[in-house]
DNA sequence: TCTGGGGTCCTAGGACCC
DNA sequence: TCTGGGGTCCTAGGACCC
């Protein structure tokens, strides 16, 4: 058996780890710039505040009726994250981090004593002992009807908080009640392909032939709907995949038209990815800078696109400054107000294992010890830059409304008076 | 005024190989 | 008029996830 673990409104949950106060009122956390709202506490969700809605439509009405607003605070999510999967570790040998909120276990053989209820109502009193998240946990034969679990659990609001699908009887029930755009892996666009054909629920998907659904859809769709009747098509990873990609964007707060700001942005966009290659032991050889304006204005949507390939795989930041710096003027029109950039790093190699190259006097000689100083340094928070690095000196970026960093910031440590 | 960020997998088609 | 058979690799685009 298979239990899902999903942690309930997750950022607007870790913002209450230490404001007690926001125990029953509405609690809602925005995307960077304080554009849409990403996260809704239960009582949020009651004053009919969508997901992805932009703040702006919502505030007034709100505000007005007593909820609390957060910015986003990543590093506050990103730790508690750490902490609660920390503890489901200890809970199943084999456990896979789906999402920084998520997570699938293996009960199979731990549950055979206890019973699969009871080992779900332990984990989730666990965690929220330990944590103080509150999770509900869907327990199935596969991930996908696990899934379908946690979505029961959602929908009828069970108190315990646990819910096992594991008999004929139970699973139908739940896939008839589960409308097929609900059922994992379904998204709006094959939703509307399905409903024309009468599939409008999980059940309804589950009763066609597999090869039908294979030749008229996809396979992914045939392991849907295989999940679904009980065959388990996806395991359980317990193993973490070396990432293919790593992106950095963002969206400004402020339109940007200057090339030396745009450049400056970008150069620590550059830094961050290359941060995050080298701990992922990685280098990469390919690497990708877009700039665009707004797809709201009114002005004509403009997005520039350019991609280099190194000639050796790197992962030193310079290496990667060196080209996007080439490529941005490119790009560059002096007549765009641009409201979004990112940087892309692809073409990943393990870094212990990387072909060397014919000419080696013609690159500059990877100063590894370097790089790997500089990260401890931001690490600790002794933050060290590259010369062409913004630094702060301007913030792209805005979040009026963030919370301390609790748990990862010496400075913010909560007082206990 | 104000609309997020970061990923994955699969397929079809083109280029190329023998 | 008639134009092989089998394969790999890469890319773009479409779909999905949180």
């Amino acid at each position: 058996m298979i239990a899902l673990v999903d942690c309930d409104s997750f950022y607007a949950s870790c913002e209450r780890i230490f404001r007690p106060d926001l125990a029953h009122k509405p609690v809602v956390v925005l995307s960077n710039n304080d554009g849409c709202v990403i996260a809704r506490s239960k009582e949020a969700k009651a004053l009919d505040i969508n997901m992805g809605v932009p703040w702006f439509k919502v505030k007034k009405r709100y505000l007005a009726k007593g909820g609390v607003v957060f910015s986003s605070n990543f590093a506050l999510y990103g730790d508690i994250s750490r902490r609660v999967m920390a503890v489901l570790k200890m809970m199943s040998p084999r456990t896979e981090i789906y999402s920084i909120d998520e997570a699938f276990l293996e009960l199979s053989g731990i549950s055979k004593h206890i019973g699969c209820e009871k080992m779900g109502i332990t984990i989730k009193s666990t965690i929220n002992k330990w944590t103080k998240i509150p999770v509900r946990i869907g327990i199935g034969p596969t991930k996908t009807l696990a899934k379908v679990a946690s979505y029961q659990i959602k929908k009828y609001d069970l108190p315990s908080r646990v819910l096992v699908l594991n008999d004929k009887h139970s699973i139908e029930k739940a896939l008839k009640e589960t409308p097929i755009i609900k059922v994992w892996g379904v998204g709006s666009r094959l939703a509307k392909k399905l409903v024309v054909e009468n599939v409008e629920t999980a059940w309804d998907l589950s009763r066609l032939p597999p090869e039908y659904i294979k030749q008229k859809f996809s396979v992914v769709l045939e392991r849907t709907l295989r999940e679904l009747n009980g065959e388990q098509c996806l395991e359980i990873e317990d193993i973490q995949p070396t990432k293919k990609q790593i992106m950095v964007s963002r969206s400004f707060a402020h339109k940007v038209n200057d090339l030396s700001m745009l450049h400056a942005i970008i150069n620590d966009f550059v830094a961050r990815a290359a941060e995050k290659l080298r701990s992922e032991q990685q280098k990469c050889s390919s690497v990708s800078v877009f700039i665009r304006n707004s797809y709201f204005r009114k002005e004509e949507y403009e997005c520039g696109f350019n991609n280099f390939i190194l000639p050796y795989p790197s992962d030193d930041t310079r290496d990667f400054l060196k080209v996007v710096n080439k490529m941005l003027p490119l790009m560059y029109k002096s007549n765009v107000q641009y409201s979004k950039a990112g940087v892309m790093l692809s073409s990943f190699s393990n870094s212990s294992t990387v072909q060397d190259v014919v000419f080696p006097e013609l690159h500059q000689k990877c100063n590894s010890a370097l790089m790997k100083t500089m990260d401890k340094l931001n690490y600790y928070g002794y933050p060290v830059y590259l010369a062409s690095q913004n630094a702060g000196r301007f913030n792209p970026i805005q979040r009026k409304m963030v919370s301390p960093k609790y748990t990862t910031n010496w400075n913010d440590l909560p007082l206990v008076r």
